[in-house]
DNA sequence: GTCTATAGCGAGATAGAC
DNA sequence: GTCTATCTCGCTATAGAC
């Protein structure tokens, strides 16, 4: 990878931590710039403006997004497996779930309200995923439609436990109903 | 009401608004002078910072939720229409809560990522919310901590169902999704 | 490609007249 | 209680040396 590159991808991940952590409006260009410990300058160079960096972050947990997938797919040869394997990667990162919410659940929400063009970026890596789980339940023997639904509903308590688990702080929560999930997938099929 | 108490609600009733809309980061303090169609001068003599109002903001939603829940409560006898009442309350709000997700998770979102004092009044009206649903399954035969899990659960998917809403910009989805809700509700009880 | 310096604006907050 | 005028600061973005 060229010079260029590297401060480039380093830039993006101090952004892409801060705007987790922070939120996306309450992160200022000096917070990057104090994190990733390039010049201010150095940084323009890079990105333009705030709103580049931030469809670059984007950019950047889709490519993410599509390798944890790819991952998945390549080490488990089940759909069930792969499934538990996306439900035990939520109770693997509950600390910061819980402390921050889903990155790019709150990030939707924080930037849904205003900017179109974020919300349709954001709106790509919910697509990877709905996609993914869609395929594992259709891989189950669920009809095309009710692995839609599957996967949907999945999702959506996925988003749900964050967001409460994020209000209440607490981590025993969103164990305790993340592990209820995996009911959805040990489920027979039409009950 | 005095006047000064009328000028108060009218300030808390416009930032209310664009906490709401735009996000609670995005709301320049002007934003909610050229809202409320009064003097910047004026609007600090009753609140002197933007944390205040946040304050002020939060209250009011927790009053607010409170009348509403009480409301519920005189209105219908029976808990499985209270429910159904709730669960429709959403629906008739799913223009807003698909534009611009729940007023109550978005802002705790956000806030709860950086700000504790916020994050824990948020947690009041999740409380408000959660304590009313759980004491109405309750009613319906449910047993103490069945009735909690319930009500955590239909809360959960909830706030799921507003994230994934906003992020597809889809009142269908919203619609579909709530409308599965009302299973939760005749769902027979130990099903 | 990386730096320092600074421009220019809009933010939140204050002072004081009426 | 409401207004206008203003202050200060921190923000994003730019310019130009190295």
């Amino acid at each position: 990878m060229k010079q260029g590159e590297q401060t480039k991808l380093s830039i993006i991940k101090a952004a892409n931590k801060l705007f987790y952590q922070q939120g996306f409006h309450k992160t200022a260009f000096s917070d990057i710039v104090k994190e990733v410990g390039l010049s201010k300058g150095n940084i323009t160079y890079h990105f333009k403006s705030k709103d580049d960096i931030l469809t670059a972050v984007i950019e950047h947990r889709v490519e993410r997004t599509k390798q944890i997938l790819t991952t998945w797919d390549q080490d488990y040869a089940n759909a069930d497996t792969r499934l538990l394997c996306f439900i035990d990667s939520l109770i693997d990162g509950k600390s910061a779930l819980t402390r921050y919410g889903c990155p790019n659940g709150t990030l939707a929400s924080e930037l849904g309200k205003s900017n179109e063009l974020t919300r349709q970026l954001s709106h790509r890596v919910f697509d990877l995923i709905r996609q993914w789980l869609s395929t594992q339940f259709l891989a189950l023997g669920y009809s095309s439609e009710q692995a839609n639904d599957r996967a949907l509903d999945l999702f959506t308590r996925g988003q749900g436990i964050c967001v409460l688990a994020q209000v209440y702080n607490d981590e025993d929560i969103f164990e305790l109903q993340v592990n209820h999930l995996k009911a959805l997938v040990s489920e027979k099929i039409n009950s």
